[in-house]
DNA sequence: CGCTTTTGACCCGCGC
DNA sequence: GCGCGGGTCAAAAGCG
């Protein structure tokens, strides 16, 4: 008697232990999705800055018309970073930079040379806000805030405003390791960062981070290889950003579709993730 | 000596 | 109008 309750006890246990491993899975599987997700917005945006940057309302099959379309039917149901991209006068971008967790700095090294203006300690961070002014060309606009995220001290949030009136100083480039998402940040709540820098210390966890050089809105000067192996011409500029600016869409496209070395890091990323077990 | 950083004071917009 | 919070100014200190 006591046997069969303890045996129907225990068939109750696994099928609540099985319960909770399939649902745990599927909370892991939806996580990966929704980084990925966002790792496709980011790439997106990127693509089409780069494609209204020069013009071109229909370019190797993209027609920006449908994308705007497409961005404004995700708005409707989640908060898209492709919102108000497009605004100039509330041109902003938000960049997450991995640092050192010693590193105690705020420096980000974007391949700009910044003056420090200020600093100010907000309501909602304990770790101070720092401002930076363009200090490569007299008059230029451009200004920085960095301050370390509340969730994950090793990440920076850097937010870039206004527009540089002069090129970047290639031989001060410097590659760092960047965050996965930039985003207009003229329309994005405190919730939305929060939500964006938890996966962001989830992916920190996993030690998944993606090489690219982190740029200022505009104009974005995007390391396309995304990778050190790549046979694209970053190695004849010593793997800095791309200096064949004039380079077609359909190049740029191809070269991120077609770095081998970069799908193969992707991959991995995902592998990663996918095996990722919090703690 | 010149440039950068620090830091307290001040300004300004916003909500109540 | 007032208080709060974010952003900026500017003098002093630090540094190479």
């Amino acid at each position: 008697m006591d046997i069969a309750v303890y045996g129907h006890t225990s068939n109750k246990q696994k099928v609540e232990d099985q319960l909770q491993a399939d649902l745990e899975r599927l909370r892991k599987e939806n996580e990966t999705l929704k980084l990925m997700v966002e790792v496709m917005r980011s790439k997106c945006n990127i693509l089409e800055s780069h494609l209204r940057q020069r013009n071109v309302e229909y370019v190797g099959g993209f027609d920006l018309d449908q994308l705007d379309t497409a961005n404004k039917k995700a708005r409707t149901t989640h908060h898209c970073p492709l919102a108000n991209y497009h605004n100039k006068a509330s041109a902003s971008s938000q960049f997450f930079v991995k640092t050192d967790s010693k590193d105690n700095t705020m420096v980000v090294k974007d391949g700009y040379q910044w003056r420090k203006y200020g600093q100010k300690v907000t309501k909602n961070n304990p770790s101070p806000r720092a401002y930076f002014r363009c200090s490569m060309a007299p008059g230029c606009p451009v200004k920085k805030k960095v301050q370390r995220s509340l969730e994950d001290k090793c990440v920076l949030i850097a937010t870039y405003e206004g527009e540089h009136n002069h090129a970047v100083n290639h031989n001060h480039h410097h590659h760092v390791s960047v965050l996965l998402s930039q985003f207009s940040s003229s329309s994005s709540s405190t919730s939305d960062s929060e939500v964006l820098n938890n996966r962001v210390s989830k992916a920190t966890a996993t030690r998944e981070l993606i090489n690219f050089s982190p740029q200022p809105p505009v104009p974005i000067a995007l390391d396309l290889t995304l990778s050190h192996g790549s046979n694209t011409n970053s190695e004849e500029n010593g793997g800095l950003v791309p200096q064949n600016y004039n380079k077609s869409i359909e190049d740029y496209v191809a070269s991120l579709t077609g770095d081998h070395s970069f799908t193969l890091a992707l991959a991995a990323s995902v592998a990663r993730t996918l095996n990722y077990t919090p703690l």
